[in-house]
DNA sequence: AATTATTTTTTGGTCAACCAATTTTATGTT
DNA sequence: AACATAAAATTGGTTGACCAAAAAATAATT
């Protein structure tokens, strides 16, 4: 009975953007629609799937969005060109089938991490420095005096990302860094920041600066290393 | 005169919904609007920045969508609790995502490629292999044909990001494949599959397998090198 | 005066009608 | 029959009116 309640409510609290990604995606894995076809009108989808348009606009935009479908005014929306099993596997992630695990994400930004600053060494511009520097004072005058600056910290990193001049390494911590953070408060790491850590902070601006790259990834390791070994016990 | 044209086509060229989170950029920017704010509702925002309703809300769920602000229904959005600072940053990359150039993309596919691989040797299983087999042989059946197969060649590789138990990596690499492969049919590289790329993959394949890490991650590196010399070429 | 109950207003969510660009079909011309 | 032209239908985009939940203001009660 409690089973059944809670489907029921799954169902309820399901938004019906999602019913509808869940219905074209069906479509797509029964080969209803193919890579490349034109999706049905607008007005036939919120038809079949007893549904406003409204909401079908929704999840189309959401859908284009990650780059699943495409849309052409007053033409239609054209499902992209590629396999089959990429597509349903970008949508499973819009509909959040997956749940990223800490170490998961730990991982990936360590590797996002250490290619921005080994790009940042080599690309970086005298203006960049000028601006690497503020982001490690905005951090300093915050931590140095026993302030929590957890996001101070994270925008350090992210100007590093930026002085590559790789958007997308930047997009791609942007991206999950919101979801690092999630983490970080449920865990309650980094709560207070050690001196270890700001002067790893400290030397990761000079090494930049000075373009000496092995030094500079290698503190940026080190610095990571942390967290990833926190992530690797809480997986075990 | 031109530059007054260029600027003119600029201004119109501009979707809506990208004025509006520039005005908004620009509350926050003159603390107008700070961290925690609710915003002003949309009807009003509609009118001063004379603009419907529709667009006002297009913007909003953009921004919503990178955690910019948080809409509770029937009560009105609210900006993120948030340093300004990490704010103004997070919405001028919002405004900033277009185009990536095709060394962005490259660049950073590697690195997740590579510890795509890495991951992949140390905790595939039985089962993993099996799959990794038939993505090899769904490849091989249409390339040793002469048969064009990029969407297939992706397909292994994401394969690959599946047997490292790293969802985030599987995610990422989804989200910019779409990317790497619309700039493949625009310089029209990879359009047949040489032997070398053929042997790489089987090689990649037996190498993991075997979990020998550092020769699988080096057939890697070797594998992405094409494209990333062409990529190089073409930012130069 | 404090608290509760009720009404009013505000606000995001939804819907249906309409618009303009596009595509398709029909019509006319050579 | 082939092509050009024009009308009709289709389709995503846009707008304004309306809905229900939430918040605020007002009235009633203790």
């Amino acid at each position: 009975m409690e089973k059944v309640l809670q489907n029921l409510r799954e169902v309820v609290t399901e938004k019906p953007m999602d019913v509808i990604i869940r219905q074209i995606k069906e479509l797509l894995s029964t080969g209803q629609l193919q890579p490349g076809d034109k999706l049905p009108p607008e007005r036939k989808l919120s038809e079949k799937f007893g549904v406003g348009r409204t909401h079908v606009r929704d999840a189309i935009r959401k859908l284009e969005f990650y780059g699943i479908v495409k849309t052409k005014p007053q033409s239609g929306t054209f499902v992209a060109s590629i396999g089959i099993t990429a597509l349903e596997s970008l949508i499973s992630d819009v509909l959040q089938i997956d749940v990223y695990s800490f170490l998961s994400l730990v991982e990936t930004r360590e590797v996002l991490e250490l290619q921005s600053v080994a790009l940042a060494c080599d690309r970086h511009t005298p203006a960049d420095i000028i601006k690497l520097e503020n982001s490690l004072t905005n951090y300093l005058s915050k931590v140095e005096h026993g302030v929590k600056a957890v996001e101070e910290d994270f925008m350090f990193h992210l100007t590093i990302a930026e002085l590559s001049k790789n958007k997308v390494l930047k997009s791609l911590l942007l991206i999950i860094i919101p979801d690092i953070l999630s983490n970080y408060s449920i865990f309650k790491v980094c709560d207070i920041a050690t001196d270890k850590a700001i002067g790893e902070h400290k030397l990761l601006f000079q090494y930049i600066k000075e373009r000496n790259c092995e030094a500079a990834t290698g503190v940026m390791k080190t610095h990571l290393k942390g967290v990833m070994d926190f992530a690797k016990s809480l997986s075990q």
